[in-house]
DNA sequence: CGTAGAGTTGTGCCATGAGCAACGGCTCGG
DNA sequence: CCGAGCCGTTGCTCATGGCACAACTCTACG
C-alpha cells in the first residue's frame, strides 16, 4: 500500500472494521467465520477486528462464543450526534439574525461534564471577531454561557465546581465562591448572565438559557465581543435581544412557554 | 505488537479510528490537528484515519478544509440496530410461548432488498430442529415468511421478484409466476402463508404478518418444522396460533387494530 | 507582504496487522 | 459413545501496510 491518495480507504484495517459494522447493520447477526468470508480475510483477522469493535461497545455478543450484532455504543454515538444536530439546526435558524442585530459573535453551548461545551458559532459582521470555539470546552465560572448553565444545574454540580477551585483566567475572573453563588442567583432571577474580562482580558459576553420541551435548560445562547464594543450601558439592551432569541430557539426545541 | 491478547484493543489503528468517533461524540466538532493531539499521533495519521471514517459516512466536514463532526452514517447504523432491536425485543416477549405451543421453531423475518432477512429465531422443544437462520437471507418465493412479506409489498416489488426468476430450490418450489401471484392473493385474503417442501425437501412452514403502528406489514412471524410433523390437516390450527401471536407482536409494535 | 498554523500528499521504514497453525469446544452423524 | 468437521480463539512469525517525516498548499493574521 502506498497510502492510497484517492480512493478514501486510507487505512485498510479501519476500512475492514467499518465494513463489519455495515454488514451487521444489513444482516442483524453474523458469526466470525461469516464476517471473514464476506471480507475475504482470515478468520483470525476478522476475529481481531470484531474484538476491537466490541471493546468500544460498537458490537456485542449474545453469548461467549455466539454471533455478533451491533451494540449499544452505536446508539450512543447516534444519540450524541442527533441531539446536537437538532440543537444546532434549530438554533441556526435564528442565530445569524441575532449576530447581525447585535453585531457580535453568537455561540451556543451545552453543559458537558463540568464544563461549557461550545457546539455552534455564528460570526457577527465586524472584522474584530472571536476565534472559532466549536468543540472547545470552557470553564463554567468564567463565561456568560457557563454561568447560565451553572445557574440552572443541580446545586450539587455547582458545589462540585466551586470545590474544584475557581482559577484566575483574566483580570476580573470571579474566584470567590460567595460571589459566584450570588451571581448565579441573580442570573436565575434576571434571566441572563454576563461575563466581563473574566475569561480573557478585553472579552465580554451576555448569555441567556435555551429550554427544552420539558422546560429544563438544555443549552445557553450568548453574544460576545471586545469589551470596548459592549459597554455596561449596552448590556441590558443586548441581553433583551439574546433572551428573545433564546426563547425562539426554546420554542423550536419544543418548549411551550411555561418555565420549569 | 504481539496481537494483544487481553486488552481488547486488538488492532491499534482500528482502536484509534473508533476513539476519533468518541472524541467527536464528546466534543461535537474537531479539526485534524486537534484529533492528532488527542490521539498522540502525527497529523498525517489522524488525517488518514478520519478520511477512512469519512469514506464510510461516519464523519463529515462542513467545508473542504473544515472541522469534522459525526456523520449521517452513524444515525443510519443506529437506525438499523434500534428498529431491529425493538422488533426482536417485542416479539421475544411472546415467541417462546408460541414455540412451546406449536412445538416448532419460530422465526421473525423482515423484507430486505428482495429477500427475507431472518432477524430472530426461537427453537421449539423437539430434538429435530432447524439450523440457526438469524442473519440469513432467504428467497421470498420459497418460504412462508417470504410469501407474507411479498404479498404485502408494493406490486412493483412483486413483479421485480418474478422478473428476476423463481429458481427451483426443492421438489415443490413455486416457479410459475401465475401460481405465485394467485398464492399471494390468497395470503392477503386468508391472513397467512404456507410453504411445504418449497425451500428444502421435508421442510414446512406457516407464517402471518406483523403490523407496525401505521398498520403496514413490518415483519413476518413463522413456525417451521419437518413436513411429517406439520401435515395438511394441522396447518389451519397452527396458522390460527401464529396469527394470534402475530397480532400480539403487532400490538406491542404499536398497532391499534385497524389494518391498512 | 511574510509568517505561522492547519490540512493534505508523497515516500521510505519498521512495527503492527495479517495469515498460518494449533487448540478447545460444540454439533451432528454413524 | 466416538470421530469428524466446523467454529471461535490464541500464539507466533513475517512482510506489508500504517506511521512519521518532510514538503506542499491554503488561509488567516499582523
Amino acid at each position: 500500500m502506498s497510502n492510497g491518495s484517492g480512493d478514501g480507504a486510507a487505512v485498510q484495517s479501519v476500512d475492514r472494521a467499518l465494513t463489519i459494522l455495515k454488514l451487521l447493520a444489513r444482516d442483524g447477526e453474523l458469526g466470525v467465520s461469516e464476517l471473514a468470508a464476506s471480507l475475504g480475510v482470515h478468520r483470525s483477522t476478522a476475529f481481531r477486528l470484531v474484538a476491537t469493535l466490541e471493546s468500544h461497545d460498537l458490537v456485542e455478543q449474545d453469548s461467549d462464543r455466539g454471533r455478533y450484532r451491533l451494540g449499544v455504543g452505536v446508539v450512543r454515538l447516534a444519540g450524541a450526534t442527533s441531539a446536537r444536530l437538532d440543537l444546532v439546526r434549530e438554533s441556526r435558524a435564528v442565530t445569524p439574525a441575532l449576530a447581525r442585530a447585535v453585531g457580535e459573535t453568537v455561540n451556543v453551548a451545552v453543559l458537558a461534564d463540568r464544563e461549557a461545551l461550545y457546539v455552534d458559532q455564528v460570526a457577527g459582521p465586524s472584522a474584530l471577531q472571536l476565534h472559532h470555539w466549536v468543540g472547545r470546552r470552557i470553564p463554567l465560572h468564567a463565561t456568560s454561557n457557563g454561568k447560565v448553565l451553572l445557574a440552572h444545574a443541580p446545586a450539587a454540580l455547582c458545589e462540585e465546581v466551586i470545590a474544584a477551585g475557581l482559577p484566575v483566567l483574566a483580570v476580573r475572573t470571579v474566584t470567590d465562591p460567595g460571589r459566584l453563588r450570588a451571581e448565579l442567583a441573580e442570573v436565575r432571577l434576571r434571566g441572563y448572565a454576563t461575563a466581563v474580562d473574566e475569561l480573557e482580558d478585553g472579552l465580554s459576553a451576555v448569555a441567556a438559557p435555551v429550554l427544552g420541551a420539558d422546560g429544563s435548560v438544555i443549552a445557553s445562547l450568548s453574544a460576545s465581543g471586545p469589551t470596548f464594543r459592549m459597554p455596561e450601558t449596552a448590556i441590558a439592551a443586548v441581553a433583551e435581544q439574546i433572551m428573545a432569541t433564546a426563547r425562539e430557539v426554546s420554542a423550536r426545541m419544543g418548549w411551550f412557554g411555561s418555565e420549569a
